[in-house]
DNA sequence: AATGCTATGACAACGGAGTAACAAAAGATG
DNA sequence: CATCTTTTGTTACTCCGTTGTCATAGCATT
């Protein structure tokens, strides 16, 4: 578990409602982060242009352009991919899906608690922040998102590709459980193969990633799903 | 990202129109959730002191009570956040913001379409799972969510994925005592095991929970149900 | 055609949940 | 207080779904 005191975060807020910007600038503020404002899609871009930000709190309704619309063209502007958190008073299904499109990585329905869009937006940065960093590492084991590669005690493993994203899912995951359900659907989406093709690829990633050890990281919990366990901590089981 | 089959919510319906009440019971009755009806407040509070909820739909104006005094006696009957839904006539900004002040997260002012209403009761209770906190402590009991694992005085608990939930009932519960037939329910639904399977899972849970320590915190409430003591507390019973 | 990867299916091994039967404890009844 | 009834504790056992294992077939890409 990462425990280190967040720094607080660069957020570029773009609300049109001057009251619940307000409110939301000062929560967050006192909760340590750092916040511009922009009121209009014109001034975000500008604002944008000027300033790198770690997160982007977006209305999906804004006077002088569509909130999709921006979100497309901040992804353009900034090269990395800046996580973008949509705060919307349409709570209808199309909507939300759309703004997923557009490329937001989550939303809120107003009204909202202050509370939660702060946990929202640390998840969101930490989240980010895990996929930004080509480097997993955990213990013995080293994820290199460069190459696609991952090793244990030095040791390159000689993965297939769905093994290397299974591993990559359980160690962003960790020290959490994945559930069966939730990494079938990292993996194949909707779409699952009819068969249990999961059983097998957890095996074939053994093969590689525990055979040739003492103790194995991969964990069943049964009935439930897999997680990754590091060997100082087998007490546990 | 979880992406398991909703299991369908456990609703309380606070209410005084019968008319209204029974459209929306057969609505979200026939969209897969179980509602507990009550037309006062009085009402409300006593099954709330009975059974647990994942949601409440509450009436802003009630004969004997008004909505925003019930919402804050909720909020202290239990000690774990259920989120309410506040349904209003009045819709003046006033009484929205009174309606928050009092805790409700989210409202829906009458007359209001159905299926809008359940799209934000599935909305609603997502976005309180997500915002749960993973750690749940009880004196030396410690529950991880992310991990689905328990641990009493940092000793991890061996429990049976059934087991385990039967814990999550209780603490989540706690301090309040759980019937058997909401236990019951909280496991299997409406299908219920022919035997009375659940008293050999209390018995297995004990074993782990109980058996090693001095004092026992899993306590029979005889012909009702069960309830959780804290160690310090075992002076009453 | 050969290679590399994934899905499929068969089988065995395992583990957990439900069941039932008996013992013990708590209330109820007179 | 004695007895009966109901509820709960304890335990062994069976059944069935889950998981591990592995061989093979399908499907791209080259």
């Amino acid at each position: 578990m990462k425990n280190q005191t967040q720094p607080g975060l660069r957020i570029l807020l773009v609300e049109d409602q001057q009251a619940l910007a307000c409110n939301i600038i000062d929560y967050l503020t006192s909760a340590g982060h750092q916040l511009d404002y922009a009121a209009t899609g014109a001034l975000a871009l500008q604002l944008a242009k000027q300033h790198s930000y770690d997160l982007v709190l977006l209305d999906l309704m804004l006077p002088d352009m569509d909130g999709r619309q921006l979100c497309v063209q901040l992804r353009q502007l900034w090269l990395k991919a800046v996580p973008v958190l949509m705060l919307t008073a349409l709570d209808s299904l199309d909507d939300k899906l759309q703004g997923f499109a557009a490329g937001a990585d989550d939303y809120l329905t107003k009204p909202f608690e202050l509370a939660e869009l702060a946990v929202r937006c640390l998840a969101l940065s930490r989240r980010h922040l895990l996929s930004l960093d080509p480097l997993l590492q955990l213990g013995p084991l080293v994820i290199d998102r460069s190459q696609q590669q991952a090793s244990r005690a030095g040791k390159p493993l000689d993965l297939h590709p769905l093994g290397y994203r299974i591993l990559v899912v359980l160690a962003e995951a960790y020290p959490a459980l994945v559930s069966r359900s939730d990494l079938s659907y990292q993996l194949w989406g909707d779409e699952p193969p009819d068969s249990d093709a999961l059983r097998a690829h957890i095996y074939l990633l053994r093969q590689q990633l525990d055979k040739p050890f003492a103790d194995s990281m991969l964990h069943t919990v049964y009935g439930i799903g897999f997680k990754l366990v590091l060997p100082q901590e087998q007490a546990d089981a």
